[in-house]
DNA sequence: GTCTTCGGGAATGTATACATTCACTGTATA
DNA sequence: TATACAGTGAATGTATACATTCCCGAAGAC
């Protein structure tokens, strides 16, 4: 409890607040009463409300009809709406980067993170592979893919959907353990991103966009198999614990 | 000034705050001082912090490095992505209309709005549009045609990118005076329209999507216009003064 | 019996005093 | 002269008292 004493309270609680809610110590739909959480966090209610309101504009959290806030909930079909239009914002950054063309300097990063991606796959023998390296590598290759295109704007909403844990593109890593399908799924997907970059350095735009499009649906199929196959295990995923079984979205 | 008393001092200097951002009283990259800001607006710092905080969470403000806020500025650039992006999602929601099946009800109450479209040019004159009235409805089909796909992500995202003034649909319809040029724009888009509700029927996703990529266009093509030609004029478009000249965006 | 009204409690909304942090400036010393 | 340290001020961060609003339950009247 007492840790992390130098750092201000609002980080704190919002740290606190974001930990409870992905790891399932407050299911979606849970109203949050300021007194209550400032009486548990032993923290007053202004931080706690500073909090609140930064969360809200993470997405984890929403204002409440009449003041308030409480936790959003997703069904499945928002999980995998979420993951979408990843995809979407994704293929529109590919391609317009596609269009604009991209620096080349930034192009041979991205190259040397496919090369560190690729020897996660290196050990000579087939299905084995450093999960949490590729893991790492991943989120570094498509925040890279991202900026290729150099718009702001564009990054700014990518880092939001991004921010939804199940919708990070890493998510469905994680959620694989050690199995012939999740293999063949970093198979793919490491072929898929190499593809990417080929369509980008070729001015290929709507090559570019499909893919990313594509490539986003794996985590999709990840994410379906995953809520079907192992339904009650909360380890399974990263913020699946969000996700209510049916019913209303936020 | 004391005009509405009844509301909440948060709603009011929200409201306040935004006012001034986008009619220009605060340029982009201003630092908003608490302190300050609550004795201008006669409201203590509680409130005024409130509203920045939901002022950022809307896109206006961005939070600074070292705490506090700043007002967002945009370049050009930014403000063509933004476009760009919200064709892309509203492209989106209605391939995901096409692809899923439109609720008929849905369907046949935007037809309505489209017939009530077609009215605002049936003044026999051409060149001759009700402006307001175009505009309104204009917002209407677009808000619409969102919901066909009947998910609540992708409808809040689109929200979240409509809510700045001058990537909203009916943006550009405003800026137009009554030129040849903008009445052409305003076939043109209703043509459009009817087009993508057409595609969604049908089932065709694809076209659908596209068609509201090259919608979004139009505004796009009309705020370059606009920019180069009555680039001093504040009242040329809602936000324009959210438009800085060169450099950085945020 | 039912409807209305009044009261109380719990929630958020607001104001403000106080704490903390950080940057800038001036002075003193090497 | 340059550097370092300390002081001062202004900014945000925090705590808390008080205000307001709204819901809910109980009691009374019709």
């Amino acid at each position: 409890m007492a840790e992390s004493k130098s750092v201000n309270l609002t980080k704190r609680a919002t740290y606190e607040l974001r930990q409870r809610i992905i790891h399932g110590g407050l299911p979606g739909g849970t109203r949050l009463y300021e007194v209550a959480l400032s009486e548990d966090l032993q923290i007053s209610r202004t931080p706690v409300r500073e909090a609140m309101s930064r969360l809200a504009e993470e997405g984890l959290l929403e204002r409440a009809p009449g003041g308030g806030f409480q936790v959003r909930s997703f069904t499945l079909r928002d999980v995998t709406d979420a993951i979408e239009l990843r995809g979407v914002l994704e293929g529109t950054a590919a391609r317009l980067a596609a269009e604009q063309g991209a620096e080349p300097r930034a192009l041979a990063e991205i190259g040397t993170i496919l090369d560190r991606l690729d020897a996660c796959f290196a050990t000579g023998t087939v299905g084995a592979i450093d999960f949490d390296g590729y893991s790492e590598l991943n989120a570094q290759f498509h925040t890279r893919l991202a900026e290729l295109c150099q718009s702001p704007v564009i990054l700014r909403e990518l880092e939001r959907v991004k921010s939804l844990p199940f919708a990070s593109p890493s998510a469905f890593v994680l959620g694989s353990n050690e199995n012939a399908r999740s293999y063949h799924s970093l198979v793919v997907a490491q072929v898929q991103h190499r593809a990417m970059v080929q369509a980008i350095e070729r001015r290929e735009g709507a090559r570019a966009e499909a893919i990313a499009r594509e490539h986003a649906r794996i985590a999709r199929a990840n994410l379906e198999s995953t809520f079907v196959t192992d339904a009650q295990t909360p380890e399974a995923m990263p913020g699946i614990a969000l996700i209510v079984r049916e019913g209303r979205s936020a």
